[in-house]
DNA sequence: CTCCTTAATAGTAATGATTACTAATAATAG
DNA sequence: CTATTATTAGTAATCATTACTATTAAGGAG
């Protein structure tokens, strides 16, 4: 394994962020470090870094994001698509069923915090079926 | 909304399979049934489904995958790549950090018990790094 | 039952995220 | 400094999924 500037720069990225950015998004502020930096190589260095758990994943909607190494929860709300952090409780690895938990990941779905108070302010509308 | 023997169809296998089956495999088995059903058809009324809550997804490696709609967490094996269904312990919904929870999905990652018996009895080995 | 409206379908083309390929570059060991 | 080869830039290919369109068929009205 070498060292080289793009995989540092898609690290520091990555890490320094806490918008959840797709692979594009991150390959679009590598651009602006690393002029003729390419697509491929973002993958190939995100894949590499999330397996070597320098960073983490998280799929909404089929499309990979990645995040920065500090264990946490998502709440995904339906109403305006943001991807919230959760702080977790515990991060006991332990056996559950008889197989060996090395780490696991929690998605809450629903209404996040600003879209409640809107539909409060708005009057409560519900989508007909 | 009418009622389709395609739609059917594809409920009837993704309710009664416990394979985690993704839309391609779906499609397989739906041909079958019905020998020109399109992929296409597939995939609108899994799509369907899953809006209407009579399926559940599963995202494994960036494929989505389909699951009966009974409420239970997944366990998703490192080595046989294996997703074993997980039973959940508790179901309320509730709010977290101000945030509404209409669902939320667990997935585990680790050894499952198969792979940890087998290097049980080859001896433990790891890979370098 | 028959006709009509239109939701849903089959078949195919297009999209978009990701991966594969290849010649050129650059990180590190000697 | 030089040689080796991991990594890169640039581009083409893949593969899951979605979009498009002419055709079919579900189901309500007569």
């Amino acid at each position: 394994m070498r060292n080289t500037k793009q995989r540092d720069c898609i690290f520091d990225i990555v890490n320094s962020s806490y918008n959840h950015l797709n692979a594009y998004q991150i390959y679009d502020i590598a651009e602006k470090v690393i002029y003729n930096i390419s697509l491929g190589t973002v993958y190939r260095n995100l894949a590499w870094l999330s397996e070597h758990n320098k960073v983490r994943t998280i799929v909404v909607d089929g499309i990979v994001r990645y995040d920065r190494n500090v264990v946490h929860d998502h709440f995904i709300c339906n109403e305006c698509k943001n991807i919230i952090d959760i702080p977790r409780n515990d991060n006991s690895n332990n056996y559950i069923d008889g197989n060996l938990v090395i780490d696991y990941d929690v998605k809450y779905v629903g209404i996040c915090k600003k879209c409640l108070e809107r539909k409060e302010k708005n009057g409560i509308k519900r989508k007909q079926d």
